[in-house]
DNA sequence: AGGAGTTTGTGAACGCGAGAACAAAACGAG
DNA sequence: CTCGTTTTGTTCTCGCGTTCACAAACTCCT
């Protein structure tokens, strides 16, 4: 707690865990804006849907916040986890792909509340230039480089259609993007080092549409 | 492959292939469309970004449709895949919350193109009821009942404030919907039999933050 | 027909994550 | 100060998912 010593928050948390700490966050937020100073691990839990042995074990990962016989500070708790995650420091984001969705993220308040701040947005169709969303003027995507240079920006969304992703990412990637948050529904390579993530929401669908056959088969 | 007995396709397929059965649907139609017949589990997983050998065993689940030596079908594994999870059917689904995220579901093809049909659009403000968009117009939450009835809507998608999400849940499970997908950054609780799977990019993008952090600490 | 080469399908080993269960620690009452 | 209560932090066990490795099966060539 004195001093950020390299070894403090160097151990490796599990990836599950990692996973589940933004829900605990923003259950904690909740929590906070209603009031509750303090809250046990059971309370904690049922605010994020998991199992209560499954939380603690979790926030054990990132050190003892916890006070036997009491519960957890919800103000230091949520402190703690978001210094853990790094939201508490500020990171620079682009969105390429201006068109349906990329405007609804950028229009997305859910961004910089979070400690994100979306520096620019791009499109590589010139019709789309002349548009302002949220405050943000939409440039061309060979400003890329120049952008990502200047701002030292680490963080890329991808919002082109599939046929576009694996460039948009090669070039992302070369200008020293380590972290892809790909929409587009598209299997992109990157090297090592590089993460990537992707959100596909007609895999979504048809998760649930196997589900859903599966309790009409069985009825 | 003569009779669709009660169990041939009964057996439970484990929840980390199901995830990944679309991905693979997606890739072998890529294939198809560059005019590939036959793959090998090598070039599928490939294609899908998995490893092969994980591949074979998430395919033999569904059955034996490969032939050794040579490899797969593209089309008939595509059409086997696609009847497992049931995207052969249509799947009529109803939208609510016709915002910004809202809007761009309801223009995004992927949907249709894979078997998913958006029948209504919900919102409470009936500032918003005047609207069309694609195709669909814009109509009172409160329709929801009558919409879900007439139709036998399964699947509903929630793309409200996160505050208004649960009291959304409520209402479509209590008129029959028995699939969620979440876009609202809330926890929400259904009945057993309820299937729900949220989409949070908030989440997405502190995952990526938390491995940047790693990074920067390291190097 | 037979053998060489290929590729599938699966048995087995391994590692990670989930959950139950409990000991250690804090607090309050008397 | 001591005892009982509460709740955390951790250990242990179990099950699932991933991966390796290989036998079975198919094709093609001679
Ligand atoms: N709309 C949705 O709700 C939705 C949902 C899930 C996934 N997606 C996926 O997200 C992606 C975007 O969807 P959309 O509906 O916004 O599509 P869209 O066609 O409305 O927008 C795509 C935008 O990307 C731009 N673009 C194309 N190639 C580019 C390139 N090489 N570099 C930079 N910009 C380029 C286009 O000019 C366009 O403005 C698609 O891959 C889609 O499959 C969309
Ligand atoms: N915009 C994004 O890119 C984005 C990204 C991730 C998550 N989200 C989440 O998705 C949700 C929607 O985001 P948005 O940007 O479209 O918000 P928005 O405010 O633009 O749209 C919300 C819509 O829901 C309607 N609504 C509110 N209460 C309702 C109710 N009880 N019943 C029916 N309709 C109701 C509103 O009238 C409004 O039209 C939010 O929870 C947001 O956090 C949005």
């Amino acid at each position: 707690m004195t001093a950020r010593s390299s070894s403090e928050t160097a151990r490796d948390i599990p990836e599950a865990t990692v996973a589940r700490l933004p829900v605990y966050l923003r259950a904690l937020t909740t929590l906070a804006e209603g009031g509750t100073r303090t809250c046990s691990s059971e309370d904690l839990a049922a605010a994020a849907g998991v199992n209560s042995a499954k939380l603690r074990k979790d926030l054990s990962y990132l050190g003892s916040y916890g006070t036997r016989g009491v519960g957890y500070d919800v103000d230091y708790l949520r402190y703690q986890i978001a210094r853990e995650i790094g939201v508490t420091q500020d990171w620079p984001v682009v969105i390429v792909g201006i068109g349906n969705l990329g405007h609804a993220l950028a229009n997305y308040s859910g961004f910089r509340s979070r400690g994100f701040r979306v520096v620019a947005l791009l499109d590589a169709d010139p019709a789309r230039h002349d548009e302002v969303v949220a405050g943000v003027d939409v440039r061309p995507f060979d400003d890329l480089e120049q952008i990502v240079g200047d701002q030292s920006v680490a963080i890329g969304v991808i919002a082109t259609p599939a046929i576009a992703a694996q460039d948009v990412a090669d070039r992302m990637v070369a200008c020293g993007i380590t972290s892809i948050l790909n929409f587009a529904p598209a299997v992109i390579a990157v090297p090592d080092g590089v993460d990537v993530r992707k959100v596909d929401l007609s895999i979504e669908l048809q998760i649930l549409a196997y589900h859903e056959q599966r309790k009409a088969q069985s009825a």
